[in-house]
DNA sequence: ACGCTTTCTGAAAACGCTTTCACGCATGAA
DNA sequence: TTCATGCGTGAAAGCGTTTTCAGAAAGCGT
């Protein structure tokens, strides 16, 4: 009686074509020549018996688990399925497998979910993963690239980011430089958020090159957040607070900006020039349409990828990749009208 | 000399608490009960080498690899973050890890890159997977869901998706009863895309119910598709085709019915009353903002993972689960205007 | 006190591959 | 002819777990 397995083995394979387990193994993965009329029957065989190779059997014997994992906090937000479609597009065309996993409220180290046992490197977004476990990793030499967060000090992790900075100076620039404002609002992002800190420090950077004083009356908590963003302009209204223009830290946060400021109808631009940050999907759709910055975030997710097979690969990374980001004028700053929407 | 390996392995653990491996490994599945002071002592020593185990060699071992995999066919569009979000999430809770992967634009069979090899159960997005693997894992018993695609007849596997033909004839009673609308376009996506075909049965059904005489010359192609939308619609005017109202067929062709009329100086919704489907982000922002159809995207997610599951678990699953949709009514079909926006 | 469970633990056998090592054989050089 | 060389292949040793099987120890009813 035979034992019926549900799948074929690579025994199977191996005695239906006659040879040895070896040999399929060499045919299969292609790392040693095989005769190529021996490497055709076993492909026949494989092929009979569709075989298919349990990965978990390979990546014991290998010690490869031909496995990026994605770490992030929280799936959703305007840039993820850019940021996705980006990596898992590299990956796949690496030959590597994608295993994501979300931090979102989980206690962590109750099992570490990801991490050396399951993947070959990591991907980490933002601050989803513990200090520790990345230290730990890192100790290990545990490849691993970081997107938009720079690394503690002693850590030498690659990042790949944008450029926040100057976008935000060219944004702010733009509105002292064309449109005369000189009253400037900036809305934070989440406390301690990288990305914001940098756009704040665009900000400040082209206050000074233009001789404005910074007036600290003039950020806010916008959390990079709709509601947040409308709730705190409101507020700043009723509180009498005097400005002509805001940089709302990114468009969801404009989009709240844009509520307020019709609610207590204010016309924008002409009362209040307003700009964001990221360039989603309906900035242009929006009426009147947002003057913000494009960021190539789905080549972020990229280049993170080539360099962490880099780092598979044994060879260096580039420890800091800033992604050059790009000014997108549309009429919400007090340009003309663009021809596309009214 | 010791050998210096990497990682701690379980026998390291083993070694190190004074028992086999055996009991370690029982501490760490927690499926066969140990001697609490035992278990502890264990559990120090794994704290203390800071001991992972490896998934492959428990994947091997226990012939599960405690993994759901997903397979699309193209990330992106404006409902896939809230699918993913379900997705990821009712995963996590049960306590499995998820491996995505696209089929964009590849040459299947070349690889097979996701399947009983590495992965549990599979999730199937739409028409991402060949209908011969599809009826190979089938006929393998291995655990299938699929998602916004009805399985060929003869295959008994689990869908979960929308109530499309409720909503599209909710929408377009709508538009008849309310607003006396009785020349109504609709515009088809993609061919053979199921989504739409179902949407075009509502379609059918609501203008059947009201007396109101099917007209061919008012199915458009739509193609789920901006730009499409708005050729075939400026196509349409320039016909001199008469119509009151256009069924988009989803919310991505509705903004190109709203460019086109712009264009063509109708007013919406006095000259064209517009409809969509989906409740994208942006819908209620465009002005006039956009009556449509809200499908709990992500509620399809969790619930096509927690099918999974059962069967996972070698319970029955729900051959069909169909989600409720809801009508959205917002300015362009002619209703009031919200007091959101203007 | 005696068998009979029951509870905990260890030895060892899988799990299904990759990879090292060695061997047989053909080849070309001496 | 002989010897080194190299190539294709098979045997077998892992890879690091889980799980089965059986045995030791402990509890229990009579």
């Amino acid at each position: 009686m035979k034992k019926t397995r549900k799948y074929a083995t690579i025994s199977d394979v191996a005695e239906h074509a006659g040879v040895s387990i070896a040999t399929v193994s060499r045919v299969l993965t292609g790392n040693t020549p095989v005769i190529e009329e021996t490497a055709e029957r076993v492909r026949a065989a494989i092929a009979e018996l569709r075989f298919v190779p349990r990965t978990a059997a390979r990546t014991l014997a290998s010690r490869k688990t031909n496995t990026i994992g994605l770490i992030l906090s929280e799936i959703g937000g305007a840039f993820f399925p850019h940021l996705l479609k980006g990596i898992e597009a590299e990956v796949r065309t690496a030959g590597y497998e994608l295993l994501i996993h979300s931090t979102q409220g989980v206690r962590q180290h109750q099992h570490r979910a990801v991490g050396e046992h399951n993947t070959d490197g990591l991907l980490v977004f933002t601050s989803s993963l513990e200090l520790d476990e990345l230290k730990r990793l890192h100790s290990m030499n545990f490849p691993l690239v970081l997107m938009h967060q720079t690394p503690p000090a002693d850590l030498n992790i690659p990042v790949i980011t944008i450029e926040n900075k100057d976008g935000a100076e060219m944004l702010v620039s733009h509105l002292i430089e064309k449109h005369g404002r000189r009253r400037i609002v900036y809305m934070q992002g989440p406390e301690g958020h990288e990305d914001s800190q940098w756009r704040e420090r665009g900000y400040r950077e082209a206050l000074e090159k233009h001789n404005i004083p910074f007036d600290p009356s003039l950020v806010v908590k916008g959390e990079f957040d709709e509601e947040q963003a409308s709730s705190t302009m409101q507020q700043m209204i009723a509180d009498g607070i005097e400005f002509d223009a805001v940089f709302a830290g990114d468009d969801d946060a404009a989009m709240g900006v844009y509520r307020a400021l019709k609610l207590t109808s204010r016309i924008i631009p002409d009362d209040v020039a307003v700009v964001g940050f990221d360039d989603i999907q309906f900035a242009r759709y929006i009426s009147p349409a947002l003057t913000t910055i494009r960021a190539p975030i789905e080549e972020v997710g990229r280049e993170a990828v080539r360099q962490l097979i880099h780092l598979l690969n044994g060879q260096q990374a580039q420890s800091l990749v800033l992604m050059r980001t790009e000014l997108v004028i549309r009429e919400s700053c007090g340009c003309a009208l663009s021809d596309h929407h009214q």
